[in-house]
DNA sequence: TATATTTGTTCAAACGTTGGAACAAAAGTA
DNA sequence: TACTTTTGTTCCAACGTTTGAACAAATATA
């Protein structure tokens, strides 16, 4: 029935009566081999279904050209797109991908660590947990010299190549952008700020708030998880100040869908009574109703852009200069949720 | 500065002045070797920071301790928890977990099953795209005697291993809450027939319909891709229908989402005018307005049942007696959408 | 013709681990 | 004391591939 047992280069070999050495250069195309030889061995490889032992190649050439993933959850456009891609590039290169999820847990984060490590991994590709601090399990990463490549949830103290997006710009143009729409209170559910990128939003907030003469307020500014029931929490408690605000941007679009419904609750008007804007324009953005403006991250680009640096990376793996910083330009999407004119 | 030379077995061997073999057994805790070797490997390896080379454990014991997972696409909560709980189980058992997504496409799928297969996984688990129909690549796993579970999406032809819930039941609990709201024309926005669960859906839908002796007509159902946009173009078609219907079944969230949005545009009161239904509860159909009413999959259990499959047909692999269809109970979540009463 | 070069192949070792066979030493049994 | 059993270890081959060195044969150069 099932010809369980695996063909070797071995099998070819004594098909053909030469040496296995001689197959294995032929599969790999050595100048050395004939043509003839060469179309042989491919012949009897098809014949006999052989499949190389990607372990054994693996094992002798100490590259087990799989490239290991750590994103905090896979259930957002963004990260799945940003996987595809990454996925998309590096198979053309014969590399294989694997995804671990964080949860947005230390912990996990640090076990998927150790198991990239131990499944021996030629690279890592990460977007950190909210959780995490402590950077000891990345610098284990550093110090055993594989390559490490943050995207979007980066850390500037580990020093290794980055991609994301600027978004202490992006609040700027979010804010700047609610002040022509004519907002004076502008509040903001944002991220844990000892993430890097939710402390770059909060600080664009605050400075363009600045920038416009308009006041900063503690009771205007949460962090949270950014998750959907965070923002209709949050929310609420926005509009039990004495004066709410008029505008609201919300560093993720879960929980700005979280503060869309509690708004359109209480029987105020969006964006009229209160304008709101997102952040990294998720599908369902565009489809609720009133639509949430949102910054568009560019995630393709991003994916496709770590991909390629890990590829630089393990093309030239002594050049200990030139770490690439790659800061994308993002994109305010304006919608229904704080267009007023 | 980086000690980048990785250490093995023969190190701590040269240390400890005994054989690598020693060391191999002390590190497994061989039963023959002595509490004071097991202690003083333990200590060297600890010492010089001993990783084992899982690579040459897998060729040498033939086994990768890689599972490849195929689903189309991440960025739904119901893949994204299955997939969590599917390596939480793995990872317990010394698994790794490779997640590869198909994007519905059947060309994809094939690629990644080819690139499983090249990584010497010891078993794939994974649902079907939306296109598959041949099952040749499938089947070629079968074939080369590694454990095939399919979640979800499968497929009776393969004679596999699945987990899924009772679409067929679904359904039935779908129109039989939709009948009990009073509706009389009910529609429903489909997947595409060739894939067994959506088949099942429709079976079902129709089967509901005759005993409730309502009609079954052409033109209230259709078979998409159930993303958002497929849900708004086809709402829109019903509504342009001489009697449009007053029930929408929607065989996914994301598509109900769309059809919402359709529904509320034409300025029609959900759940008065018209009935909504979705289906896997997706988060956010908890949160927009109406909420919508949908089916709950359990997707952690899919997930760890899916996982503990594969364990099992890994501890017993020669049993090729009595294979695990698992069918799990669906539950229907009766929200604002279809709550008339 | 003698020598150098090219071509096509084989040999052997290596990658790091494992595990059965072999064996010596220690301990137990008659 | 002589034998068996147990204990702790080493030896060696194996997993499937790769690769530089070696080598013979064919071809080119002087």
């Amino acid at each position: 029935m099932a010809n369980t047992k695996k063909s070797t280069i071995k099998d070819i070999a004594n098909v053909l009566g030469i040496s296995p050495s001689a197959v294995s250069k032929a599969l790999n195309n050595h100048p050395r081999i004939s043509k003839k030889t060469k179309d042989a061995v491919l012949q009897v490889a098809e014949n006999i279904n052989y499949q190389p032992n990607h372990i054994a190649t693996a094992l002798r050439k100490g590259k087990s050209n799989l490239v290991g993933v750590i994103i905090p959850k896979a259930n957002s456009n963004f990260f799945s797109s940003i996987i595809e891609k990454i996925e998309d590039v590096l198979n053309k290169k014969g590399y294989n991908v694997i995804i671990t999820q964080s949860n947005e847990s230390y912990n996990k984060e640090c076990k998927n660590i150790e198991a990239l490590l131990f499944t021996q991994v030629d690279g890592i590709i990460a977007s950190m947990a909210n959780e995490t601090v402590k950077l000891d399990y990345y610098n284990k990463v550093k110090r055993k010299g594989i390559p490490l490549i943050l995207f979007d949830r980066g850390e500037n103290d580990l020093n290794v190549d980055y991609i994301g997006i600027d978004d202490y710009k992006s609040s700027h143009m979010v804010i700047d952008h609610l002040v022509d729409q004519g907002c004076k209170r502008i509040a903001h559910i944002g991220g844990y700020s000892q993430t890097r990128i939710y402390k770059n939003r909060i600080k664009g907030y605050v400075d363009a708030l600045e920038k416009h003469n308009l006041p900063f307020e503690d009771d205007l500014m949460y962090e949270c998880n950014l998750r959907l029931q965070d923002g209709k929490d949050i929310m609420n408690k926005l509009l039990q100040l004495p004066k709410p605000p008029d505008g609201v941007y919300v560093a993720g679009d879960y929980a700005a869908l979280g503060a869309l419904e509690v708004i359109k609750q209480k029987k105020l008007k969006i964006p009229e009574d209160i304008a709101l804007v997102g952040f990294s324009n998720e599908p369902f953005s565009e489809f609720v109703s009133p639509a949430i403006s949102s910054i568009e991250q560019h995630s393709e680009t991003i994916g496709e852009l770590a991909a390629k640096t890990f590829l630089n990376r393990i093309a030239k793996p002594n050049e200990e200069v030139s770490l690439n910083k790659i800061i994308l330009k993002p994109e305010l999407i304006i919608r229904a949720s704080s267009k007023r004119k």
